[in-house]
DNA sequence: AATGAATGAGTCTTCATTCAT
DNA sequence: TATGAATGAAGACTCATTCAT
């Protein structure tokens, strides 16, 4: 298997750094060569082309997250607390990883519409869970019975997505993960008293 | 004044059907002013660059946002209202031009960052009308006075923004306009019952 | 018409020039622009690819040989003095360029098989040309009425073919059009006695 | 001997069907390797680099119309017969091996000069037999005592070559060695009457 | 004001060959 | 002998921008 060799992720990490550095439109595939220690050829030996490395990036990054995730939903605690959970892993991991922060929430939007579809797609896995919280939580009569399932998802999504792109922009000048319970209050109770 | 000639408008119009119908990195200056019907040369003669005129695209546009909604900021309504008046005015906009919905929802976002840097300096002064909605609505004790402003102004916008996006990409197959009250009650309610 | 303009001519003689010169595969595009003296995007406002410009080479070249052969067909004179003429006229364009010479019998030869395809699609018209001559004769019984036209094609053709790449290959050090009254001889005498 | 060890042929072999198959551009290295079971670094055991393979599969096959030749020259038979079993052998040999027509034909010559002036050099060998044959029907009188022995042979094998050729092209559709008659006879005899 | 022909910088990918095992 | 992972040089084409008319 590609995947299990050094090399793999030798590139896929040195296509990180490269992309967070230089931006997207100015990460050739020699930098990204150089940068993991390997010939420009080599490159093509573990991924088809250049897209191939960048939808990799996602997709090797994307399955911590929900991997996270998973274990979070076999746990012995209310949907609430999943949500809380959920969003403080999403902020840990991106807050961990300054160069992957950047790289999701800035440089590969800037990708073509085609590689964004596939982007999408992984990401689906992770809404697919996040979908599941908010099931349970009707359930569970946590959560308002009357909720559009999708538009919860595309709230709390958004609300993530959005806070995280905001501290990027904002060069990380105050603490992400802080802000879990401020944001997980937001979600649940909305802005009014 | 440039922006006045009607070949401004005009380029600016062009620019936003074949962006819209052709994606972003399909959209070669060329293109835009043969569609405009004038000789690519004239381009510059009212635009600096390409950059130039993308920016000059999400001015225009973003300009009916933030004019409508000072129109409602100026009505004698609660905060809430006018929160929801903000939202469908949104959505009715986008709604009603859906090459500028692909633009600015799909398309725009594949540029560069220095370029992304700048549409965001726009897109400022659209956010702190929301803020001005949300600090009238803490005044009046409408909303929860341990609100912070800053997140509660991404949730809002990240979820309007996250919703459209997702519409755009379902192909505008069901109704953006509809969405209004859900998405009302669930940014000022939370998800809890 | 692009093929009237004086610049799409400069690029197809500087084509040959570079590919008699620097060999088939050593002439990269923007040699044949530099030869030209234009730059390297110039060329694709006259020709759609590289291809492109070695088809137009031939095709343009073949003309002179189609439009000798057909002067020569009007001409009130046996089927085989047209023979005779028509070897001359080959041997003679050649010979007087030496560079269109070593391009047409050596180098386009290593040109890919599609671009062949069609140069012999080029070629067919001269070809048909002969055929004509090749029936005059048998009508007038100038030619063995039991003579298989697609052979004798053949035979002309190759042995005229043979000629002109081993003159080239010998470096042009023999008279070329010298040999044209023994060529003729032999195509229509045979080699017995 | 190297040539004398299995896996040398096993590559003249599929180098062989690979050309036939794929084109000589699209005939890599481990392609060929591939098709001859064995690791592309084995090919350099018996080869020195790609352009010896490819000379080395002209070598063998033009053995065989080399080896069947020289017996046909010890016949006690006419000259003119003996160029008639030569063109007859000709055909025979790549009427039954269309792989390795169309490789010799087509696909070889799409090979850059040199190797193709080192395949002209192989050639040469075959080239002198057939000289043997015409000086002998000359001493004979059985051919033409004026004719110039290097002219007959470009006639003799640019037809050969030249029917081959087109046979291939039209996809092997008509009899090759049932030409034999009719080519031979125009070689000796010409189109005249 | 308007034209549009000309410019030229910039990059992904292939594949023959090597060499440590 | 045999392997196959690793190397790295090399080139066609696009398109934003200019400037003579």
């Amino acid at each position: 298997m590609k995947k299990d060799k050094p090399k793999y992720k030798q590139i896929i990490d040195a296509a990180i750094i490269v992309i967070a550095e230089n931006g997207y439109h100015q990460s050739q595939v020699s930098k990204i060569a150089k940068q993991a220690g390997v010939a420009d050829g080599t490159i093509y030996l573990y991924f088809k082309n250049k897209e191939d490395i960048l939808i990799s990036v996602f997709e090797e990054k994307m399955e911590v997250f929900a991997d996270n995730l998973k274990e979070i939903l076999k746990e012995n605690i209310s949907a609430s607390d999943k949500l809380y959970k959920m969003i403080e892993n999403h902020f840990k991991v991106l807050a961990s990883n300054r160069h992957l922060a950047t790289v999701t929430q800035l440089e590969l939007r800037q990708s073509n519409l085609a590689l964004r579809l596939r982007i999408n797609a992984i990401l689906k896995n992770y809404l697919t869970l996040l979908d599941t919280i908010l099931k349970e939580g009707i359930e569970n009569e946590e959560f308002e019975n009357s909720v559009d399932i999708r538009l919860a998802r595309q709230m709390v999504f958004g609300t993530i997505d959005e806070t995280t792109t905001s501290w990027v922009m904002n060069e990380y000048k105050y603490d992400l993960v802080g802000l879990t319970e401020k944001v997980h209050r937001l979600l649940l109770k909305g802005i009014t008293t």
